[in-house]
DNA sequence: TTCGTTATTGCAGTTTTTTGCAATAAGGTA
DNA sequence: TACCTTATTGCAAAAAACTGCAATAACGAA
C-alpha cells in the first residue's frame, strides 16, 4: 500500500470534497500497480474488485486526484500514465531507443529551479518531468 | 514565412517518404500561426485553402512530421500544440496561474544535460520542454 | 440518528482520435 | 515521357475521451 487513506480522506475532505468508494477503488489501483499505470490498468483492476465503474468515473475521478495533486501523470513513450503522488517529487529519464524508464531524483533539478528564480522570478512546480534520450545501454549507435 | 519548401523537401525525400500537397498545406498552416498551433486552428488554416483535406490526414501528417523532426509539439495548459522546429531548440516556462507562456533558451538546459551524460551516460534529446510554475507577475500569492 | 444540501455518479449521447482498406498519385526508372 | 512501385489519402467505421443531466449518496448540521 504506498497510499495511506486516512490522509488521503483529509485531503480531499479539507476541501470539501467527498471521498466516495469509487475514488478509493481508484486510489487503489493506481497503488497496486507497478509505478506508471495506465488508464486500462486502472480500470481493469477497479471492475475485478467492483465491476459495475463507469470509465466516465474513472476519467473524471484521474483528472479530480490530479488537480489535487493525490495524483501525478505524465506521457512516456505515447502512453498516458498515472502514479501516486507522494511527499517528493521524482521524474523519469526515458529512452527513445529501448524504451527503458529510469527514475531521477528532483535534486537534479535544483539549480535549474534556482537559476530560473533568479534570472525570471519563475517559481518553477516541477513534478514528475520526462527528459527522453538515449540511455547508457543504447549508446552510441542508434542516436 | 518559418520554413524553407526545399529543406523539407529534401528531408522528407531522402527518408524515402513523399512530398504531397496536403503536407506542404499543413506545414504552411502551422507556419503561419502564431507560435503554438492547436489541431483545430491547423485544420481551419488548411480548410481554408483547400476544403477537401481529411481530417484523419492532418492527424497522420502531424504524427508524421513530428517524428521527423520537422514539427515539435507539446501540452500547454492542457492543449496539444504543434510548432515547426527550428535549428535550435527552445523550451516554454508557463504560469499555472495566469497561464503566460514564454520562451526558455535551450542554453538552460545545458548543465542539466552535461551532468545526466556525466552521472548516467544519458545523452538528453531536450525539445521543446514544458517547465509550469508560477511566473513573476502572479509571484506571492495564489502560490 | 435523521435530514438537507449539493458533490458525485451512471447513463446515454456527443465529440474527438484512431484505424482498415481500396483508390490515388508521388517520384524513381527506363 | 510513360510506366511501375508503393507511400499516402479519403472514406467509413471503430475506439477512445468527454459532457449534460437526472438520480444518488456523502457528510455536516441539527
Ligand atoms: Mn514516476
Ligand atoms: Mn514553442
Ligand atoms: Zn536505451
Ligand atoms: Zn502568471
Amino acid at each position: 500500500m504506498t497510499h495511506h487513506l486516512l490522509d488521503y480522506a483529509t485531503r480531499i475532505r479539507e476541501q470539501g470534497f467527498r471521498l466516495t468508494p469509487q475514488r478509493q477503488l481508484i486510489l487503489d489501483a493506481i497503488c497496486e500497480g507497478d509505478q506508471h499505470v495506465t488508464f486500462e490498468e486502472i480500470c481493469r483492476r477497479v471492475q475485478a474488485k467492483s465491476s459495475a465503474i463507469n470509465q466516465a468515473t474513472v476519467y473524471r475521478t484521474l483528472e479530480f486526484l490530479s488537480k489535487l495533486h493525490l495524483v501525478t501523470t505524465a506521457e512516456i513513450s505515447g502512453d498516458k500514465v498515472y502514479e501516486i503522488a507522494t511527499e517528493t517529487p521524482h521524474h523519469h529519464l526515458v529512452c527513445r531507443s529501448c524504451g527503458a524508464v529510469e527514475s531521477l531524483a528532483d535534486s537534479f533539478l535544483s539549480e535549474l529551479s534556482a537559476r530560473l528564480r533568479q534570472e525570471y522570478h519563475f517559481k518553477t512546480e516541477l513534478s514528475h518531468l520526462v527528459i527522453t534520450g538515449v540511455c547508457a545501454k543504447c549508446g552510441g549507435d542508434n542516436g
